[in-house]
DNA sequence: GATTAGCACTCCATCAGTCCAAGTGCTAAC
DNA sequence: GTTAGCACTTGGACTGATGGAGTGCTAATC
């Protein structure tokens, strides 16, 4: 929708006026405010027709205007292509996360919950991450072993370098040499492959060539499935969800519960991150204003989304949840901030200088794991003997 | 504190009436109430008694009485003592949680999750459970293996059979039989200890007899210890925050606000988890009112709290958190039945029959680990060999 | 034709005043 | 020791009046 210039400034005018404020604003006050000099009565004719085109509306009669949706998206639309250009010079660092991002000690459950905290705290709103997809992990490594007579220890070594394990029940112990012959199969067979990838004919053909134990054979790829399945499980990070309590639209009983609520289940955030990784929005960030929201419980509330990308593809969300009328440039701008500064985060291991290596571990379960070890070779097993014990 | 049995059972009444209405309670209405035939003057003098002894008070002159934090507590008190003997009787199964608990799959983040949401949408209070500790954590193996020239891969599983990994940077490759040496060593002067056991003399001892590698010895057990930290965090699990909105004492903007946050932060909670198992409450129940809150911005609420057992030592609390004016006695009884239901879980291995085997895994981190395989043996490596691939 | 001044009108928030129900304390009678 | 009765207090709900902020419309002005 393209406006005549005055009309956007006056429309702007009062978007902000309202965000500061969270009153109606009036024709006077604008008259005032915009250094187009004019009258509170040429305003309110303006006003009258930003009204008859929907973006702004009387919550009462003898009231002053507030911004529709409409009208905050035309706001934001238009801050959004400015913005951009703005900030790609400066680059500015509003947020200083150094001691999060040194902390070498950190998981990245740690690192991202303190990001959900920094970004609430900077910004006053409500605030969610969601841990890293890593949609497209392939599966890297895999060991089976016998760990007592009636279970196997599978390890699985994921992209990214996640591991995870788990404990395969199994029915008959089986020999060493087997156990060989079968990691070896699972590994030259499954290697590279994303989960997905996995196709049943290639879990036949696995068999076949196990010959015996093709039990196991389906254990271990359910295991595998299941690991790396529970690896895509999004994980959400909030913080401040008691800033909504801030804004007097938001805190009533009804509309606060439901949105404290949504936020302790965390389910309905992840159907937003879901649609923020679908849909990837100009610059990289969208913006969800009132019946935008992919969740029908924050219809009061707007939300401003960001991709961040922790290199080797892995991608996640940020998200500030607040009131309709929230400081979209500001909240823009943090966010930019911020997904500029986790993508910093991740250097190629070689280039990475010994100062700034986060040292993040990949996930809380496989703590100290260092986040950018280079490539895992398949270790090499030699002769070895050993007596039992 | 002993109270004559008349003005006792007014207080109850008086409490009871309270917890329901949430109104103050008038002389009239408890001589209606009782059963005790007496006028509302009667009751209007004896009220006057209990005001005098602090058990109850005015908001206002004319107002109804409403119990204080010490009325409260003599309430609980006869409550707790005379509850016990008839839970312990019927032992009355008031939550299904068959779903739950039948859940295989599941791990038990996702297990203490539930029981958090069951506990919350049972009592229409705010839930809490913590993971349960395993401050005796003992390590029962751990095995390294080379996963490529810069790293190696620390599996330590820890009593309880939680897995955990970690990779260690490395400085020079190890041999596999310097490798094998490192494992034997560390397995027979580790096993068997808790984390706290291991003496800086120990250290030192292996790293003598190590001869070789003691960089790596010291990061191996740098590695076992944050491990087993990690292990030793609390974390804790909540659900039905938004359930405070239910109870007008508590949903003013202030106190919600702080409660959420509490709630969010989860660090509040784990105050009252630690203190809940520091002291360990007459038949396994705690219920802390108002001023008793282990922590302050709570000072509104009433906790009750219990510590649940999962076998092996390991315990954790689970907590109910709602107004000062919460149904103790449902409370308590649903606290009892999680409880029992909690500890019926964990069967010995060799007991527990198909149906009812809850398959738990124990932590998010190693799904699919069955919760009580037996005893892990050092798997013992026979002779082995394999080219490089 | 666009802009502005002026005016009548609308609506909400606030405040004071009134009334009422609920509950108390006290006294006197049982 | 218990109760009936009464004067008193208090907060909540309702009412009506008032004023401020803002609007739409019209007529005058640039």
């Amino acid at each position: 929708m393209e406006l005549p210039d005055r009309k956007m400034r006056i429309l702007k005018a009062i978007v902000r006026n309202y965000l500061e404020t969270g009153e109606p604003v009036g024709s006077r006050t604008i008259s005032k405010l915009t250094d187009l000099k004019l009258s509170s009565a040429t305003i309110r004719n303006e006003m009258a027709d930003l009204e008859e085109m929907g973006l702004i509306t009387q919550p009462h009669t003898s009231a002053g205007r507030i911004p529709t949706d409409a009208g905050y998206r035309l706001y934001v639309d238009d801050m959004l292509s400015s913005e951009r250009k703005e900030l790609q010079d400066e680059r500015k660092q509003l947020l200083d996360m150094q001691d999060i991002l040194l902390e070498k000690q950190g998981k990245l459950e740690n690192l991202l919950q303190k990001v959900a905290k920094t970004l609430a705290a900077s910004t006053n709103y409500a605030s969610m991450i969601s841990s890293p997809t890593t949609r497209s992990s392939k599966i890297k490594f895999i060991q089976l072993s016998q760990v007592d007579p009636n279970n196997v220890l599978a390890v699985i070594v994921i992209e990214g370098n996640l591991i995870r394990n788990k404990v395969i029940p199994v029915e008959e112990e089986l020999s060493a040499e087997n156990m060989l012959k079968l990691n070896m199969l699972l590994n030259t067979n499954l290697c590279g492959l994303a989960v997905e990838e996995i196709t049943l004919g290639l879990i036949e053909g696995i068999k076949r060539n196990a010959g015996i134990h093709t039990a196991i054979i389906n254990d271990v790829i359910d295991a595998a499935a299941e690991i790396v399945r529970s690896e895509e499980e999004l994980k959400i990070y909030t913080s401040g969800a008691n800033n909504i309590f801030k804004y007097p639209e938001l805190a009533d009983h009804q509309r606060a519960s439901e949105i404290i609520s949504d936020f302790e289940e965390k389910q309905a955030l992840g159907s937003i991150v879901q649609e923020t990784l679908a849909s990837e929005g100009q610059n990289g960030i969208q913006v969800y204003i009132g019946e935008e929201m992919p969740v029908a419980r924050m219809r009061d509330c707007s939300v401003v989304t960001a991709t961040y990308e922790l290199g080797e593809g892995m991608k996640g969300t940020i998200g500030i949840i607040g009131p309709k009328r929230m400081d979209y440039d500001k909240v823009v701008g943090v966010m930019q901030d911020i997904m500029g500064q986790l993508g910093d985060l991740y250097k190629p291991a070689g280039k990475a200088d010994a100062g700034a290596d986060p040292g993040l571990n990949a996930d809380a379960s496989s703590p100290g794991q260092p986040f950018t070890i280079p490539e895992i070779r398949i270790p090499q097993i030699k002769r070895i003997e050993i007596k039992e014990m």
